[in-house]
RNA sequence: GCGGACGUGGCGAAACUGGUAGACGCAAGGGACUUAAAAUCCCUCGACUUCGGUCAUACGGGUUCGAGUCCCGUCGUCCGCACCA
């Protein structure tokens, strides 16, 4: 009886459209079961979905599925984040609208994501740049803005003085415009910020209790926060500052090395380097120069150490007699402390490569264990490591935490000019959240700009502040500055004529809070309070290890930050966090250099060598790295096509299959055809099952020999696949579900002869099918509906696990000689150490081993392991 | 530069809290079926070996009856760094 081949673009339009028409994944707030709310990122409308998504959107939905099969009522919602640069790029471009751009985009990548058959509530998607969406966003600014979470201060942008627009730090290359080339400046805007500072302390303490999210991020998130105990230590000028100041205020987490104190540095930024700028141009074009770097800090601290003595000085706060030069120096930050340092390059390796190469002073001040103080010396290396204080006064001979206290008490008692020297001080490396963006494509700040009466927030009935559609690009700069009449409005105070702020919000503001909008997508304010409390937290959220640090504590603190303006009830967003790996190919590239993607080229193998040949020409291609799959390099592969070569199952199955989620996964074509082909034997196994083996009305439990056997892999299999899914380790559960598939492919081989063995037969295909069906849902209905079933397996119940089935009543031990393993035992299951021991002492290669000594020892783990010590 | 992770056969990997290293899949080789091919099915598959074993989880040490797993150090690869999303 030849099963047909499984068609898998047929069969999967068939069950979609059946899913669609019985509504089978939308849920309802109503629901009285348990919840479960189970999210993936969503996506930025690019274009096209890549495997990315495929794996993402797999992930979440087998959880989906899952959990709905466990009786939970899901919401596994999905939309866009849908405002951003790369519209406004195209538009340059190629001359297409933003708006038109990005929902022609959102069709394209909704019909992809549909042929993938994620069992989403579709009636709750809304886009970011929907006007109903970021209306709501913008009533929430002005919430926050009421709650005094959100302020104006200056802070510098990338210029670029070609293009006359602000440039995004991926957009600076090596210190000039991606576009114009032109070098890059930095200018003073005033832009507006949220408070997250507000938030430093409960968003690093919260951390310990987001118990279900990976350890890194939780580290990530710490680190980035960047808690730190330190002191403000005022030292003190001879004479005065050009700027007035008698005294330079630092901050330092190293008080105990203050005696190791070589030079003072200041940030370009500093109040003092700029006034000192004003008259001395050999300083002012330094300054200049580390503008240029660009704003990242990442830029700013790979720089080569500079700096430039500003000719000032000031004393040392344990010891008058020491004089310290104050240098303007490129790597301080103004961002952090006070935009000063004390320097103390003997252990500090960024002070220690700018006291070498401006032949500065270098004093160690803690000495390592077991090093001796006559001789020991700092070369290139600065030692950060753990010591005791020496050449240090009073401190010698102190730990460092000791030295720490003592320094700060000393100085807090310490009076200059009336004030104490230092105090004591808990600084956060976390800045305030800039959100202003000088760009069309994003939601516009709802404030208007009075001459008499300053900055007023728009009202609440005049919203939304829609973005005008009538915009062009063809001039650099935000086209809202310069549309002709969207910004003249009226004052909401005055009544006078005024002008709405062009500014736009940052992304990162739309992303912070779609997780409790789809809550009640439709509501006419930002939340509905009651829906939020029923949903919120989201118990799993999926998406890139990308957005271990932003995104997620952006949302963290606007969930925060609603909860103060009464728009949820919760601190906390995402119960459970997984960050997926990326999807990774080879890379290929012409003998001209140029990159190839995997359709234009060709693979011969012989004697294991791989070659690869460009597919039309025949010329010699260089196979590359594996790297993470970019249109830059051009090794994609385009979901779709795969989807219409093997069907949205094989994709989705060989996504999950062999690597862990959260590492990267490599996109192989003999891998897809190695689930295509599981696919087409699960579809012959169950088929084969279907018509011979039959469903017995027969009490299973007293199965025995070969259908006991195969009730038990049955159970002991899907209690494994019970507990990798709840896990979300959906390559054991693939692993599980290959050999289980085996051992039924070795058991229907007696099918249609013993009706027990049937009856256990059936049982074992029905299980197979429910155990994929998160993975292979359309697979699954067809399997399903072949074994008879007249419900939709996505509407049936996870099957339950026998636990008798799992223990057996004898068991295999290993036994190891000294450690390593030299045989085993088989022994009943609650035999006890000394039966076991016993037993092994018993067995001919143990006492070949003992040679007629008695053993020194008998290690007898109970159902694991016997260790026999000679 | 700072912060974070990862490293096991030809390849992706598995190994629950320290207890049989390599399950499962891919690739490869051999065989069956076929006029042939595809598909399918069966077998082999870490290295060395005097066939007793020995060596193997990036590398070098350590703790332990026992280490892929714990500790110290080294090397390599990848990710994030606040205006990409």
């Amino acid at each position: 009886m030849a099963t047909e081949r499984y068609n898998a673009r047929e069969v999967e339009a068939r069950w979609q459209e059946t899913w669609n028409e019985k509504d089978v994944f939308v849920t309802h707030n109503d629901d009285p079961r348990d919840k479960y709310y189970v999210l993936e990122m969503f996506p930025y409308p690019s274009g096209r979905i890549h495997m990315g998504h495929v794996r993402n959107y797999a992930m979440g939905d087998v959880v989906a599925r899952f959990k709905r099969a466990m009786d939970f009522n899901v919401l596994h919602p999905m939309g866009w984040d849908a405002f951003g640069m790369p519209a406004e790029n195209a538009a340059m471009q190629n001359n297409v609208h933003p708006k038109d751009w990005t929902y022609q985009n959102i069709a394209t990548m909704r019909d992809q994501l549909k042929i993938m058959g994620l069992s989403l509530d579709w009636s709750r998607e809304f886009a970011t740049c929907d006007v109903a969406y970021y209306t709501q966003q913008q009533r929430l600014f002005l919430k926050f803005l009421d709650a005094g979470l959100v302020y104006r201060k200056n802070a510098k942008v990338n210029w670029d003085p070609v293009d006359m627009t602000v440039l995004a730090n991926e957009q600076v290359i090596d210190g000039r415009g991606w576009r114009s080339g032109a070098l890059v400046e930095q200018r003073e805007l005033t832009q507006w910020f949220f408070k997250i500072s507000d938030y430093s302390e409960d968003l690093l303490e919260a951390i310990d209790t987001l118990d279900r999210w990976p350890d890194k991020v939780r580290l990530m998130q710490k680190n980035w926060i960047g808690r730190s105990e330190g002191l403000r230590v005022r030292f003190e000028f001879f004479g005065a500052a050009p700027t007035g100041d008698t005294t330079l205020e630092i901050f330092t987490t190293r008080p105990d090395t203050l005696f190791g104190a070589s030079f003072m540095g200041l940030s370009p930024d500093h109040p003092i380097s700029i006034k000192l700028a004003e008259t001395n141009p050999e300083l002012q074009s330094f300054i200049d120069e580390c503008r240029r770097v660009g704003t990242s800090e990442e830029a700013i601290e790979k720089a080569e150490k500079k700096g430039i003595d500003t000719g000032l000085r000031v004393k040392h706060p344990l010891d008058a007699s020491i004089e310290l030069p104050v240098y303007v120096a490129n790597f301080i930050l103004i961002d952090y402390g006070t935009g000063a340092i004390f320097a103390c390059p003997a252990h500090d390796q960024r002070d220690l490569d700018f006291a070498r190469k401006y032949g500065l002073n270098v004093k160690p001040v803690v000495l390592p264990k077991d090093a001796d103080p006559a001789t020991f010396e700092i070369e290139d290396e600065a030692f950060t490591e753990d010591g005791t204080i020496f050449n240090s006064g009073f401190m010698n001979g102190m730990t460092i935490a000791d030295a720490k206290q003592a320094v700060a008490e000393k100085l807090e008692r310490t009076q200059v000019n009336g004030q104490a020297q230092a105090k004591r001080q808990v600084n956060y490396r976390l800045r305030d959240w800039g959100i202003s963006r000088q760009r069309y494509w994003g939601c516009p700040i709802p404030v208007i700009h009075c001459d008499s009466c300053g900055v007023v927030p728009e009202k609440y009935e005049n919203l939304p502040v829609k973005l005008p559609d009538d915009i062009n690009f063809d001039k650099p700069g935000n086209p809202l500055d310069r549309h002709p009449t969207w910004r003249e409005t009226s004052c909401p105070n005055c009544g006078k004529p005024a002008k709405r702020e062009s500014d736009t919000m940052d992304t990162f503001v739309d992303s912070s809070w779609y997780f409790a909008r789809f809550t009640a997508p439709g509501c006419d304010q930002p939340t509905d309070p009651d829906a939020a409390t029923k949903w919120l937290p989201v118990d799993q959220y999926i998406g890139g290890i990308e957005h271990a640090i932003l995104h997620l504590l952006y949302s963290r603190f606007f969930t925060r930050a609603m909860q103060k303006v009464g728009a949820v009830d919760l601190k906390e967003p995402f119960k459970g966090l997984f960050t997926q790996g990326m999807v990774t190919h080879e890379t290929y590239k012409s003998d001209q250099g140029e990159w190839l993607s995997p359709a234009e080229i060709k693979i011969n193998e012989t004697n294991g060598n791989r070659i690869a040949v460009h597919a039309d020409s025949g010329l010699p291609v260089t196979i590359g790295a594996i790297e993470k799959m970019s249109k830059s390099k051009k090794n994609t592969v385009d979901p779709t096509d795969i989807i219409e070569t093997y069907g949205a199952d094989t994709a989705r199955w060989f996504m999950l299959s062999d690597s862990p989620p959260e590492r990267d996964v490599i996109w192989t074509e003999e891998g897809v055809q190695g689930s295509w082909r599981f696919v087409q034997r699960v579809w012959r196994l169950v088929n084969d099952l279907a018509t011979n083996a039959r469903r017995h009305e027969i009490d299973l439990a007293k199965s025995n020999g070969k259908a006991l056997d195969l009730r038990r892999a049955t159970h002991k299999t899907l209690d494994g696949v019970t507990k990798d899914l709840e896990a979300l380790g959906f390559n054991r559960a693939v692993a599980k579900l290959y050999e289980f598939t085996n051992v039924i492919g070795k058991a229907a081989q007696q099918a249609g002869k013993d009706q027990q063995l049937d009856a256990c037969l059936y049982e074992a295909a029905e299980c197979l099918v429910q155990m994929f069906a998160p993975m292979m849902p359309h697979l699954a209905e067809e399997c399903w509906s072949v074994l008879g079933h007249k419900v939709l397996v996505s509407q049936a119940k996870w099957p339950s696990v026998e636990k008798t089935l799992l223990i057996d009543e004898t068991i295999t031990m290993p036994v190891q000689i000294n450690g390593k393993r030299r045989g085993e035992i088989s022994v009943p299951r609650e035999a006890s150490k000394e039966d076991v021991e016993a037993a092994t002492l018993q067995e001919d290669f143990v006492k070949r081993a003992l040679d007629g000594n008695p053993p020194r020892k008998v290690i007898v783990v109970p159902q694991r392991i016997v260790n026999v010590v000679a």
